[in-house]
DNA sequence: GTAAAACCTCAAGTACCCTTGAAGTCAAAA
DNA sequence: TTTTGACTTCAAGGGTACTTGAGGTTTTAC
């Protein structure tokens, strides 16, 4: 294996001077720059997460804003955020066009509005196990933790999420 | 065919139609005052995260102070915490004796710690989104979101977790 | 005493989220 | 041009977290 330096990746011809900003990206290439393996790049193409062209060769090439679009599906990974949930994020930021600012932005406020559900669900149970150390119990009467049927607790089977 | 061989635990008739304290339950009766399924109970307590006393027809019964045990798995279930992370925080919560006081202390501020760095990891995330709301760009080069190579973002394959 | 409801085990199935391997093709360096 | 590494598809496998079903037993209620 060939390690190369951290050279402009050109898959094309290059224009001369800058990269150019149609650049593409071999899956390889999309691989070492997010940290998300080939294998789960493909995976995540065939949801529909991601898209790519394709070479006269059937090879895939990534626009470089897929970029984005992978590095916050793994950040939603390392959250424990499910790919459905990252699919709804996504919903109005075009998978065959180069995202406009705005598509970027609106799709920012969704991913924070998200991850502040998910804070405040984590905050709350932080008090009530301060709650809980505090009166030194866990009692099963006092503690809104162990009795959850509440906006947090919503159904009793299956997999079960964050308010939204 | 029976087993009386030994002293089991018996259902002992019930006062009537009011749960005494030390009542031990059903896995059913378990079932309908956690929220969690009576298969899902069986599948934590070969995982050894739950454990029940057995009559003498081989049923399980389970002391009252197993109900937190399996409440708490639930609550960890809607945050997206891995089983095996609740067993760490269970780890010198006794499961055949009622833990005492300070067992239940002690996980308490375990289980703390680890809701606080999810929500640190978390709140990371929502301040970079913050900034790459205000700047409108999430920009690749600017946004850590994007470029997670530090000790959110330990290696490139397989699955990840947040840091302990 | 009997019948229904609740329980038991064990095996297989499901859903999510991928990884691994086989068998073959493409692309770029030597 | 040749070689090699990177790529392709498709099928199967794996870990987590369970559910479902078959076939049988126990407990409870009448």
């Amino acid at each position: 294996m060939s390690q190369h330096d951290e050279m402009e990746i050109e898959a094309e011809p290059a224009p001369i001077g800058k990269h150019a900003p149609d650049e593409l990206l071999t899956v390889g290439e999309m691989s070492r720059r997010t940290g998300v393996a080939p294998s789960a790049l493909r995976f995540y193409e065939d949801l529909g997460l991601i898209a790519s062209h394709r070479t006269g060769g059937n090879q895939r090439r990534y626009p470089r804003h897929m970029l984005r679009r992978v590095s916050l599906i793994s950040v939603a990974k390392r959250l424990g955020i499910p790919l459905s949930d990252v699919q709804t994020a996504f919903e109005n930021v075009p998978l065959d066009t180069t995202p406009s600012h705005e598509d970027w932005q609106a799709a920012s406020r969704r991913w924070k509005r998200q991850l502040e559900l998910r804070r405040l669900g984590i905050e709350r149970l932080e008090r009530e196990l301060t709650g809980c150390i505090g009166c030194g119990c866990l009692s099963m009467k006092a503690c809104r933790l162990l009795n959850p049927d509440d906006e947090l607790g919503e159904q009793g089977s299956g997999p079960q999420r964050l308010p939204e």
